[in-house]
DNA sequence: GCCGTTTTCGGCCCGACTGTTTTCAGTCG
């Protein structure tokens, strides 16, 4: 048996590495503490799997022998000797802006500070001023940061974002001396959390565009503003949403992309790549460090194809093994492969719009087919159909598809999974619908058998083409009902029901990871959009997002299928 | 602390902005 588990020991190694910033060590001994915690969560094994730890990249000797203590003993010497050293209390101080480990040193070591409370007294007796480094301008915005600290959350869900990229997206638009521009970062990654918001602009006037920007409506504090960057707080109600802008000129939009889409870790390896060869990446092109000429780009791809790589999606961006991997991403499944969406509805239960509203808005969208899909009779709260309308909506969907030729609609239902472990309507009801969904909206709080007991009766139904939103969680809100997605996936793949992508930026449910391990065990995918009214169709963006994050391959998306591969799959699967 | 097809030392991705300085360190992404 070992003494702690492997996330414990990936703690301590970014324990380690927070203690000696603040210790003010060599920056690259801190990151190398860092980089080797990375490299074991980055590593699917075990630890007791894993022997040798420093056969991963970026652990060496040293840290696998503190490693090895970590696993033995649940401690090692270096921590011990770092928690003696160096106050618990000031490492929640390395979050305040502005405040890093050489910083907070001096504070500990000239002013003795060791907590959030002295610092904040320091502050108040205007003694922080007095040290060199420090001026009354940082003693006061360390004063206004701890006054703030832990009243915002470090990531904002992509939720509650969307209504910022919005406005700035048209609010960009309107600005005349922008000649282009593109939302980079972490949303472009397509991560289901963000930090910030990065847009990088091409413009030959960066003053003008950057003054029209210090003017927009909502912007609550500007945090820096320099000749080619601001960085912004806008307010939405009580959500603050940090935006960053860089201006460039059109040359270096290629370059200034890939560098503000990230990862950093992307970037290291990228920039390694390019020193290898004799290059430098910098924001602004490539550096031929023998001439010293700087090259630029027009597109990524062109970027990529500098480094002999073909254009690599920024979903799968990590800084882990996507330079190797560059060539197996060709097939990933993209927005463009969308043929339907599976999961959404209609003024019949609680939707805002009509089927046939909803029909014509996904037929502009260019789908071939689609599926309406109202809630079952047991969500009363949210009008689920009896039987009798239910019978009633699917005739009017009959109807209704017989006006197209060049479109299909699959008559569907989302059927809740009861508590009790039945589902909602009986089989002679369910075999004549096209697409059944099964779906858990009660009871979170059982224990993880009777929720797998409720999951499995469903996987187990044969009419039951797809499980929505599988662990029911809400990003940031919720951790969702106590399901063995691992024990899920295996059954899903036995019984052959479709696992949902649930594209709601509150759901992304399936994660990435889990979307990820589904189709290595052979499970095929949709993803829909649960859409309630005609804009949350747009969120099939954010869930295709999701989808190539999981490095999902076109063929195990269903919904880029035809509608006939669909109906043909569906019918085999039966049993 | 890690690493090596310039290998056991000397680098480690690169640049903008701020606040403190008066040429730059610290922080950040």
């Amino acid at each position: 048996m070992t003494a702690i588990d492997k996330k414990s020991v990936i703690q301590e190694l970014e324990r380690i590495a927070v203690y000696l910033e603040i210790k003010g060590e060599n920056a690259f001994r801190v990151s190398a503490y860092r980089k080797a915690a990375q490299a074991l969560e980055q590593d699917e094994r075990s630890l007791a799997e894993l022997e040798d730890p420093s056969v991963l990249n970026g652990v060496g000797k040293g840290t696998a022998g503190i490693i090895d203590d970590l696993v033995k003993t649940g401690s090692t010497e270096l921590l011990d000797q770092l928690k003696a050293e160096i106050p618990e209390g000031l490492i929640p101080l390395l979050k305040l802006p502005g405040l890093g480990g050489k910083k907070i040193g001096k504070l500990y070591q000239e002013l003795n500070i060791t907590s959030a409370a002295d610092l904040k007294k320091a502050c108040e007796e205007k003694q922080v001023r007095d040290l060199s480094g420090f001026g009354a301008k940082t003693e006061e915005k360390i004063y206004q940061e701890l006054e703030d600290m832990g009243k915002r959350p470090e990531r904002l869900p992509v939720s509650a974002v969307l209504p910022a990229v919005a406005d700035l997206n048209s609010a960009l638009d309107a600005i005349e001396e922008v000649d282009r521009f593109e939302l980079a970062g972490s949303f472009r990654r397509g991560r289901e959390t963000v930090k910030d918001l990065d847009y990088i602009i091409s413009t030959e006037y960066p003053g003008e565009v950057g003054e029209r920007l210090l003017s927009m409506e909502k912007v609550s504090a500007v945090i820096s503003s320099g000749k080619t960057k601001i960085s912004l707080e806008l307010q939405y109600d009580d959500v603050i949403v940090p935006v960053d802008f860089r201006m460039v000129q059109d040359e270096s939009f290629a370059t200034i992309l890939h560098h503000f889409t990230g990862s950093k870790d992307h970037n290291v390896l990228m920039r390694q790549r390019a020193k290898n060869n004799g290059e430098k990446i910098s924001e602004y092109g490539v550096e031929i460090e023998a001439t010293g000429e700087m090259l630029h780009f027009a597109s990524e791809a062109e970027f990529f194809s500098h480094f002999d790589l073909p254009w690599i999606p920024p979903e799968v961006r990590n800084g882990t093994t996507e330079l190797e991997e560059a060539e197996t991403y060709v097939d990933l499944v993209s927005i463009n492969d969308i043929q339907a969406d599976l999961h959404m509805h209609t003024t019949w239960s609680d939707g805002a719009q009509s089927i046939e509203e909803m029909v014509e808005a996904c037929r502009n969208r260019g789908y071939s087919f689609m599926a309406i899909t109202d809630h079952g009779k047991f969500l009363k709260v949210a009008n689920g159909l009896s039987d009798e309308r239910l019978q009633r909506q699917h005739e009017e969907i009959r109807q209704l598809r017989t006006a197209y030729d060049d479109f299909d609609v699959f008559t569907g239902i989302e059927m809740d999974i009861l508590p009790d472990g039945t589902l909602d309507y009986a089989d002679d009801v369910l075999k004549n619908i096209d697409f059944v969904i099964a779906s858990i909206h009660s009871s979170f709080n059982q224990d993880e058998n009777t929720i797998m007991a409720r999951l499995e009766t469903a996987c187990n139904h044969p009419q039951v083409a797809m499980i929505a939103h599988p662990t029911g969680r809400l990003i940031e809100k919720r951790p969702g009902y106590r399901v063995d997605v691992d024990r899920l996936i295996q059954k899903a793949y036995e019984t052959g029901t479709i696992l949902e992508i649930n594209a709601n930026p509150n759901r992304l449910d399936l994660s990435a990871a889990w979307a990820e391990k589904a189709q290595a065990a052979g499970v095929k995918i949709a993803v829909n959009t649960d859409a309630h009214r005609y804009e949350m169709l747009d969120h099939m963006e954010l869930g295709v997002k999701t989808a190539r994050r999981a490095k999902l391959k076109k063929e195990n998306v269903v919904n880029t299928w035809t509608a006939a591969q669909l109906k043909a799959w569906l019918t085999s699967t039966d049993e």
